[in-house]
DNA sequence: CTGAAAGCGCTTACAG
DNA sequence: CTGAAAGCGCTTACAG
């Protein structure tokens, strides 16, 4: 049996209600108990019970993540370890711990955020993606539970909090940068279309190429659903358009580094026959072939400010919810050329 | 106010124990209560509090999952995310929650696990990674709790469940496919040398050489400590080597594609000039260049296994200790040729 | 088949 | 400065 509050509270020859104290640092309790407690606790090897610890104090310090498992793709995708990272660390700062959702499809995720929330296993949330009639943050926003969200919601954006980049405008200076480079057809190969961010990246896009007299074309944009079939066909359809792109901005730079192998399957280099841009900048995209531009948008921040985010909710119920933008850059290398 | 048990049990005209034997399934209790204190339960949006829950029944149904936060390294390597994959796959299944450790240092890990399991905050571990004399598995092993190691433990391995490929006769394999291809001058770049996983793939190297009469030489191996020093200058080293080798096996795919930068960068071509071989087949490997030819070590299933154990052996107390080894294969691309 | 009571290990007003 | 008592929300022998 593990040692209790009791076994220290007899040994010391106090009352359980002193020992309690002495771990909550009372400052009404005398040094000299205190000192003695804290010999006894090292002693015995005292550790405090969790569960019943957060039962009385109606907390549980502990955050929950909410990810998706389904997709292979989420994980091997280095935004997952990295923004994870982020909130971890500023977790650690607070002493918060990490509990983390385990459901693979939305339903499954959907009943354990309920779980999670009702069942007082967390004391705030963190939620590590958005996307459109998410009934998770629906639910999360009348729970009243402090969440933070990493993406920016669909619906009122100004009433829930969340950290995001600007990615209309970071995707617009993107594709104004290609155009910079004498592009006038640029591709968009972007995420699935449920997620606010692909959205936001394509809204960005169309905006470029407004401001800059291009006609928008949907045969220029592959998106990520459409990739899950067939994705060298879908680069191969591209490319044989009448005016095939001259640039291609892909979502992610392994995809990037995907879509430049079925290029290559066509005899088409890069950045010789096609420039073309990644996002997240992949701690390996400077050491490969071509040396990819891409944008980085601090996934490490993204996660620590999320977490920030909430431990302040939840610190403090009365602040009002936030917006954090995180800055995002371009990074130059060289998978790009100027026409 | 949350609804409580109490609340159920006054809406629906029973007891709390009974409430508590509807959620518990209790055969003892009649269909016909069942149904009605259900009906409330749904009414009400009744949700158990786990911290009482586990407080009773003295667990806690959550699996704590320990590893690295430090190295910006252990994250970007797309292992963490998938063995978590399996392991929250294989958890959610039972449905166990899972508990990340936060701590960066090998210290606030070897805190954080002790406060893990003395305040019953998880009902088993699964340890990511084994390295020499880690405080952690020494305190686990005493501690009782189960818990499962991806990895092969360094001390007495029988004793300890754990979950690894057999990465001495995969080095070995691996190393003598080279030599089948003609090579003799074949260096070996590892991991950080604490790991138990580098020790045994540098073991099953050294065997593969020794069994076909190559002397080994440390000036031939590159660990991945003094990789961080300068990774470029450590290849440039070894290419200037009076017999510089003509294969070279790295143990992870990025950390391939990185050295076959430097290599780029001292005008050496692979797989023309030097062959090279990875380590966890990542994604992306198969459609960068040179095609990479890689060891599949099936992380997923590394996790999955893991999981598997510490259920197993939280279910019942009583099964000896066990390990599992995961097939791994030699997946051949066009990274290496015959000399 | 169901209820009253005790208890899991802690915290926190309330007294003194 | 410290203790006795009540209670957090649940479960589980023990009765009946």
């Amino acid at each position: 049996m593990a040692v209790t509050i009791k076994d220290v509270a007899k040994q010391a020859n106090v009352s359980p209600a002193t020992v309690s104290r002495v771990i909550a640092d009372n400052p009404r309790i005398s040094v000299k108990t205190k000192v003695k407690v804290r010999e006894v606790m090292k002693e015995l090897g005292y550790y405090p019970n969790f569960q019943a610890r957060n039962l009385v104090a109606k907390n549980s310090r502990t955050l929950g993540v909410i990810m998706e498992n389904s997709a292979a793709l989420a994980f091997q995708n280095p935004f997952f370890p990295e923004v994870l990272r982020g909130i971890s660390t500023r977790a650690h700062e607070s002493q918060y711990g990490l509990y983390l959702s385990t459901g693979a499809t939305q339903e499954e995720i959907y009943e354990e955020v309920i779980e999670m929330v009702q069942g007082r296993r967390v004391d705030g949330i963190v939620l590590l993606y958005s996307k459109i009639g998410d009934p998770v943050m629906e639910y999360l926003c009348q729970s009243g539970l402090p969440f933070a969200v990493v993406g920016r919601p669909y619906k009122n954006p100004c009433s829930v909090t969340y950290v995001d980049n600007d990615n209309i405008n970071t995707a617009k200076e993107t594709v104004e940068y290609l155009i910079g480079l004498g592009h006038r057809q640029i591709a968009f190969v972007g995420g699935a279309t449920d997620f606010v961010v692909s959205l936001d990246r394509l809204e960005g896009y169309k905006q470029a190429l407004n401001k800059h007299g291009i006609l928008f074309d949907v045969a220029y944009t592959v998106n990520q659903e459409f990739m899950q079939g067939d994705k060298s066909e879908a680069i191969r359809r591209l490319m044989a358009l009448e005016l095939p792109p001259t640039a291609i901005v892909t979502h992610d730079d392994m995809v990037a580094y995907e879509v430049i192998g079925y290029l290559e399957d066509l005899k088409i280099q890069v950045p010789e026959d096609v420039s073309i841009i990644g996002f997240n900048n992949h701690m390996i995209s400077k050491h490969l072939k071509p040396p990819l531009s891409t944008v980085d948008i601090s996934i490490y921040d993204l996660g620590l400010h999320a977490a920030e985010l909430v431990v302040e909710k939840i610190t403090d119920a009365s602040v009002p919810p936030k917006q954090v933008v995180v800055p995002s850059r371009l990074i130059e290398r060289g998978s790009c050329r100027r026409l």
